[in-house]
DNA sequence: TTATCTATGTTATATCATAACTGGTCAACC
DNA sequence: GGTTGACCAGTTATGATATAACATAGATAA
C-alpha cells in the first residue's frame, strides 16, 4: 500500500488500482497522467457525494471538473467565465455557491494567499494539507501536514488556544522551477 | 531572560525593562498595560526604522499606531478612516502603501484569513509567527511557531519544495473566550 | 541649486465576495 | 393529482478589498 489513508485504504470508483494520488502526495509537482487523475478524484467525489447525501448537480460537478483541469488554483470569476461558456448562469454567486459547496464537502480547497481556489487531490481521506504554491508555474500541491499541524496545535496550546481550523499555506519553488530558474 | 531572541536581548527604547512582550509570548491573551506594551513596540520600531534608513513618515507611525490600539487585526479601509479623521488622505493608497511599508519592514503582519493587518509585537526580533485568531473577541496573538515552520520545511522538502514565504494560520478560542463560552 | 529619489495625494478602475429576492425542480405527503 | 416544503440555480444589486497610473511635493545628494 503505498501510504496510509487515515480511513483505511479507500476504494476507487474506477477499476485499476494504480491511482496517481496514492503513488505521489505531491502529485501536483509530479509528471503524471493527468486525465487519468482528474478522472479518478472526479469519480470518488461523486461516489462520496451520493455516500453522503450531498447532491452533487451539474453546476458542481461541472466546477470540480473545471478546478481538476489542472493543478493550479482558480479565482471564483474564472471559473464563473467557464460556467457560463458552458450555458450556466453568469452571475458571481452561481461559482461562489458551487465553490462553497465543493469546500464544505471537501472536495476543493480554498488558498486564502491567492484569493483561489483548488480541487482536492484526496477526497475522503482525513487529511489536513499544507498548500505548496509554485510562484513561478503557479501550481498548488497539498502536501501531508500532520506533523505541521500537530506543532501548531501544541504551539497554540502552549498559550491557552484552542484551534478549531486552520491555513497552512508556503510560497515556493517546486522541484522543476527550481531546477529550471 | 524571559526568552531567547535570535538576534540576541533586544535592547529597549523605553527605560525600565518590564517588556510586557518579553514576559509573554501570548501577549495578545494575557492581560496586561497595553498602553506600555503599544508605546513600547512603537519606540522599538522607531528605532529600528533609524538604525536600517527606513524612513518612518508621520503618516507610517500613525497607521502603526493605530494597529497598536488593540491586538485585533484592522482592515485597510478601516486604517483608511482613521488616516482621513486625522487629517491624511483618504484615498485607499494611502492605507495600502502604508500597510505595505510596515509590512516590508517587520512591524506590522498581513492575516490573510480576515484581509487585515496586524501590528507585529515582537519587531526586530526573528520570528516566523502563527497567528492565533480568537473567533470569539477578534484578538490575534503570536504564537511562537519555529517548531511549526520546521515542520512545514520538512513536510516540503520531502517532495522537493523549497519555502520562501509562508503563512500560518489558525482560527479558534482564546483562554478567555473558551472559558466565557 | 539642480537633479534625483522617494513619499503622498488623487482619479479611476480592477478584483473579490455576498445580500436579497425570484423562480424552478423534486420528493413526500394528503 | 395537488399541495407543501426543501433545496438549488438564476438574477439584480451592492459591498468589500486592492491596485494602476499619474500628479505633486518634500527630502537627499551631487
Amino acid at each position: 500500500m503505498p501510504h496510509d489513508h487515515a480511513k483505511g485504504d479507500h476504494s476507487h470508483a474506477s477499476a485499476g488500482d494504480d491511482c496517481p494520488g496514492c503513488a505521489t502526495p505531491d502529485l501536483a509537482f509530479a509528471s503524471h497522467d493527468h486525465a487519468h487523475c482528474a478522472a479518478d478524484v472526479l469519480a470518488r467525489a461523486e461516489a462520496l457525494a451520493v455516500a453522503s447525501g450531498a447532491r452533487m448537480t451539474p453546476v458542481r460537478r461541472r466546477v470540480l471538473e473545471i478546478l481538476l483541469e489542472s493543478h493550479k488554483a482558480m479565482g471564483a470569476y474564472d471559473v464563473l467565465q467557464r460556467l457560463a461558456a458552458d450555458g450556466f448562469g453568469n452571475q458571481p454567486p452561481v461559482a461562489y455557491r458551487a465553490l462553497e459547496f465543493l469546500v464544505e464537502q471537501g472536495f476543493a480547497h480554498r488558498i486564502r494567499r491567492l484569493n483561489a481556489f483548488a480541487a482536492c487531490m484526496h477526497p475522503g481521506e482525513v487529511h489536513a494539507p499544507a498548500f505548496l504554491i509554485c510562484k513561478s508555474c503557479d501550481m498548488v500541491a497539498e502536501a501531508p501536514a500532520a506533523a505541521v499541524r500537530a506543532a501548531l496545535d501544541a504551539a497554540a496550546a502552549e498559550v491557552g488556544f484552542v484551534v478549531e481550523r486552520s491555513n497552512i499555506e508556503a510560497l515556493g519553488l517546486c522541484p522543476a522551477c527550481r531546477v529550471g530558474a
